[in-house]
DNA sequence: GACGCTGGCATTGTTCAACAACTCGCACAA
DNA sequence: TTGTGCGAGTTGTTGAACAATGCCAGCGTC
């Protein structure tokens, strides 16, 4: 199991220790990944890292040492303490006491245990949002939202905003049940979710093969057949689920 | 650490002190709620704050501060600062950037998306127990120790440590589907859920309704027959979420 | 009297330096 | 080869200090 090549650099490497130190310096100072400007620094620095790592920048195993990283982000350990266990809960890293804190590691059975969950969470909120009354407007414009900038980022051959617009076309799907705490949890997942996809290395033939099922999905809650839209989801998530079982992340 | 005025924190605050404030003195060392003995101070200091928040020693929307609390538990600041976060997580508390952090309040409104995304998740769970292979005698067990516990308790007249295994009881049921993502996210809704009876004035009246619908859910499950327990369950939650509703904790 | 402003004050946010506690790799000895 | 102790390095925790923010009372104005 411990195959990881990045755990020999765990201890001291003044030269290759932490790939690509230097750029984090380069993503600190009003990075794209856009944290509101009145939060507070932990909740920036864990911005920074939750983009960093759903974007491929952390290889999953890798320790993310508490000194190299609050001199590399400029901030005191104690800050970057509070943003890991934001992310630890988030489950995007992993927390070992007196060990450290360590890029999430995703395994098959994960993947299997997290579309498991989808399913059942997320056609869960469906059936909720079609059986209780309409769900509101903005709610669906999400949905159509986040369909149209999948699309238009598959036509400029962008597969990696193409992921990320999918996450937020399931996020959309599920808040149309407007439970916040259905919202949380799925916003998880969907991190997890995410986690798993950044060491793809091909996003195309990760995210392309959805896009038919995203449109017809958006099109139903459009016109208010939500309840049509349960089992397409259900069948959607069951042959995404085996098809990111079978192409483990982590070759 | 002996220094527990709490009186001159609220030497300007006329409107409302820290309620019962000196009773986590008497709390803190060697709390029934036994942490680990090799965690870490945090948490520590989350499990004896979790168990204060679960067993109604802290007030729903009562602030936690940070120089008082710290003194009365003998931790520094940043220490309680990271179980805060924790806590957090687990909506127990909320925190508000700049103002501090209160003990987590209920209203109407998060009572119905809990029970509504119990109902989900809970059942959700079990129905996978019941497509999948059947689940280990441990897992079993646990359901059955729930309800013994549960019962024994109310013979005993202990309606808070009945409500305790009732929490557990449903744990119990959801770990049958054996998906780690599943138990953490109902050990989540459970914390709150605890949390929104722990302000409850009669205990038995929450609580004892609800033994016999347990004690058929264990057998059904004990025999085997877990599709059988889902539709029981999704009645079950039903019930008690309108009874949950019907009677507000902030009455 | 009601409203808005401007202070002071308490609390939270963050940093820093230091020490304690722990893990891990490595040399050494049986 | 196996077990053991040592030492370096990391994490856990503290305490103090300062900055930033929010709250509240007092004041003046309308």
């Amino acid at each position: 199991m411990s195959t990881a090549p990045t755990s020999t650099t765990g201890a001291t490497s003044p030269g290759r220790g932490l790939p690509g130190a230097g750029r984090w310096h380069g993503v600190v100072p009003g990075d794209g990944a856009a944290s509101a400007p009145g939060a507070t620094a932990a909740e920036q620095v864990a911005a920074v890292l939750r983009a960093l790592a759903l974007e491929g920048g952390l290889r999953p195993g890798e320790q993310l040492s508490e000194q190299a990283l609050g001199a590399a982000l400029g901030v005191s350990r104690n800050t970057l303490r509070e943003a890991f266990r934001t992310l630890g809960e988030e489950g995007l890293v992993e927390h070992q006491p007196h060990r450290g804190v360590f890029v999430r590691l995703l395994r098959a059975d994960d993947l299997r245990d997290l579309w498991a969950l989808r399913e059942v969470l997320e056609c869960g909120a469906l059936e909720r949002a079609a059986a209780g009354t309409p769900p509101p407007p903005e709610a669906v414009g999400a949905v159509r939202t986040a369909r149209r900038r999948g699309e238009e980022a598959a036509t400029a051959g962008d597969w990696r905003t193409v992921g990320t617009a999918n996450m937020a076309l399931h996020a959309a799907l599920a808040a149309l049940a407007g439970s916040p705490r259905t919202d949380a949890a799925v916003r998880r997942l969907l991190a997890e979710v995410r986690l798993a996809f950044s060491a793809a290395p091909d996003p195309r033939a990760v995210h392309e093969p959805w896009l038919p099922a995203n449109a017809l999905l958006a099109e139903l809650v459009e016109e208010g057949r939500l309840a049509e839209a349960v089992p397409v989801l259900r069948e959607y998530l069951r042959a995404s689920g085996r098809s990111a079982v079978a192409s483990p992340p982590t070759a």
